[in-house]
RNA sequence: GCCCGCAUCGUCUAGCGGUCAGGACAUCACCCUUUCAAGGUGGUAACCGGGGUUCGACUCCCCGUGCGGGUACCA
């Protein structure tokens, strides 16, 4: 066993029911930098449950992982030392597990029905006792096992849980002990011939030679049943690290009414994956420092289990928010080119370029790219009323036309030009304006924003004006003159 | 019901017996600014409650409370 590679193996083993949620992609996140640079991190497909199980989910997770950068090195589409790294092709190690299990005393088969099983449970209830599986087929002895067997009875084997305690030192939660008088006799394998998560964990997690198990804390009450069955296995146990749940902002397990609680639908908003890495290394875990902007690559080096939180975490839009903007300015304006490229229409390269950089530094998401470089995709549209809506009619036309005029000339200096254009109107016996000069030179490029974008919020109006060249800043101009001339 | 976990500003967090309880997001004010941003400066804002232990508790222990999880032939 000891030759596989990698100094600590770690996995993420989601089970494809649906879309890869936030908080599991937090413990993947996780459980992919506390590999380190040295270790390994695999990814095993955990479909046991034939009822839940969608098989289209599988490409997706995958895909979500890529986007965010989480390398596996063993995988169900890659193969590796361990291969197979889907469950329902490793049916037999489960069976041969159990098999092993129930010779060794340690488990045993069970006949009993749903139906008793329920009763069981409410009665216990009612009595207030905790519900837990009465042993009724503990005793059953393997001879007339064997017989029901043949006769058609379906079974189980379930886990015999044996007097005394389960301790273990949980790499977040600290010493951990369980009284194994409140330790279930687990289901291991199904009547379906299908393990129980319970069983298949503990044969995968052994078999593939993984150290450290890194999830959710809603799985802390059944690590006494797994505990027990390495133990009866002859197995050594991997450490376990427990993580805190991800809450919603109304502070309930994280769900749909949420909003986006899926990597996809982060990633249809505009989120940067960049983003969404550092945002959810947050959610748990902190370097123990100021420092707050953090790189895949940088949470690799430096995170450690020492450091994760073992309180739960809110997930908190705004924050995200802040990150994604932050990351947004550090990428190159090249790269974010690429990254608005699905936003926008087709447009040459270097367009695409000039557009990003004149957003980099006005959005925090990718979504917001569309309405804010409208300008370049359609003709403005800004009516009249619209354009005199800062300055009278008189005045917004003229400042139009000595703009127009101003136009050929050095880009650099066209700020300053219209600066100067504005003041000299606002001084203008006729047409002037009462307004100070800030608000005056303020609403004077509002009506030039106006007809060259028809948006009150644009990039600035040098840039703008730049992108477009020249002639078309003239003819957009002269639309807008036409239009506030029209009745 | 039974078992278990957690508990610092609204949120993410630092703190690991002695700090004016720090940073960030959000928020407010101001500055910068032709819009929106970005940036700068400053402000408001927290140790759940009660007992202990200790010369001294946000830090350790107990109880309570609150929140959360588990209690399946789901993971």
């Amino acid at each position: 066993m000891g030759e596989l590679p990698g100094n600590r193996r770690l996995r993420f083993a989601p089970s494809p029911t649906g879309e890869l949620h936030i908080g599991n992609v937090r413990t993947a996140l996780f459980s992919y930098c506390l590999a380190g640079e040295r270790g390994r991190f695999l990814v095993r497909i955990e479909d046991t449950d034939r009822e839940r199980y969608r098989p289209e989910s599988v490409p997706g997770y995958l895909e979500t992982l890529d986007w965010l950068g989480l390398r596996w090195d063993e995988g169900p589409d890659r193969g590796g030392p361990c291969a197979p790294y889907v469950e329902s092709e490793r049916l037999p190690l489960y069976a041969t597990a159990a098999e092993r299990l129930v010779a060794l005393g340690a488990a045993y088969p069970c006949f009993c029905s749903r139906e008793r099983l329920d009763q069981l449970r409410a009665a216990q209830r009612v009595a207030g006792l905790p519900t837990r599986y009465d042993g009724h087929c503990r005793t059953i002895s393997a001879q007339e096992a064997g017989e029901r067997r043949a006769g058609g009875e379906a079974a189980v084997t379930r886990l015999r849980v044996p007097p005394g305690e389960s301790r273990w030192d949980d790499l977040v939660l600290g010493p951990q002990r369980f009284d194994n008088e409140t330790v279930d006799d687990q289901v291991l394998l199904k009547s379906d011939g299908f393990p129980t998560y319970h069983l298949a964990q503990v044969v995968d997690d052994h078999l593939m030679g993984i150290t450290q198990v890194v999830r959710a804390v809603e799985w802390l009450p059944s690590t006494p049943k797994h505990l027990i069955t390495y133990a009866a296995l002859g197995w050594v146990p991997p450490q376990f690290a427990h993580v805190p749940l991800v809450l919603g902002p109304d502070h309930s397990k994280l769900s749909k009414r949420h909003g986006a609680q899926t990597v996809s639908e982060l990633r249809q908003l505009g989120y940067l994956p960049e983003a969404v890495v550092n945002f959810l290394a947050f959610l748990g875990w902190s370097p123990g420092t100021e420092e707050e902007i953090f790189s895949l690559a940088e949470l690799r080096q430096r995170m450690s289990f020492e450091r994760l939180q073992s309180s739960p975490a809110v997930f908190d839009r705004q924050r995200l928010d802040y990150l994604n903007g932050v990351w947004i300015r550090r990428l190159p304006v090249e790269t974010l080119a690429e990254r608005i490229l699905p936003w926008l229409p087709a447009t040459p390269r270097d367009r695409l370029v000039a557009l990003a950089a004149m957003v980099q530094e006005r959005i925090r998401r990718l979504d917001e790219v569309p309405q804010l470089v409208a300008f370049a995709f359609s003709e403005p549209e800004a009516s009249a009323e619209a354009l005199c809506s800062e300055l009278p009619r008189a005045t917004a036309r003229a400042f139009l036309e000595r703009a127009r005029a101003a136009l050929p000339g050095p880009q650099g200096t066209l700020q300053d030009r219209l600066r100067e254009i504005a003041n000299e109107l606002r001084s203008d016996a006729e047409l002037g304006s009462q307004l100070p000069e800030k608000q005056f030179v303020r609403a004077s490029m509002q009506v030039l924003r106006l007809g060259l974008t028809s948006a009150r919020v644009s990039p600035p109006l040098t840039d703008v004006v730049a992108y477009l060249g020249a002639e078309r800043t003239e003819a957009r101009i002269a639309a807008a003159l036409e239009r506030l001339s029209a009745e």
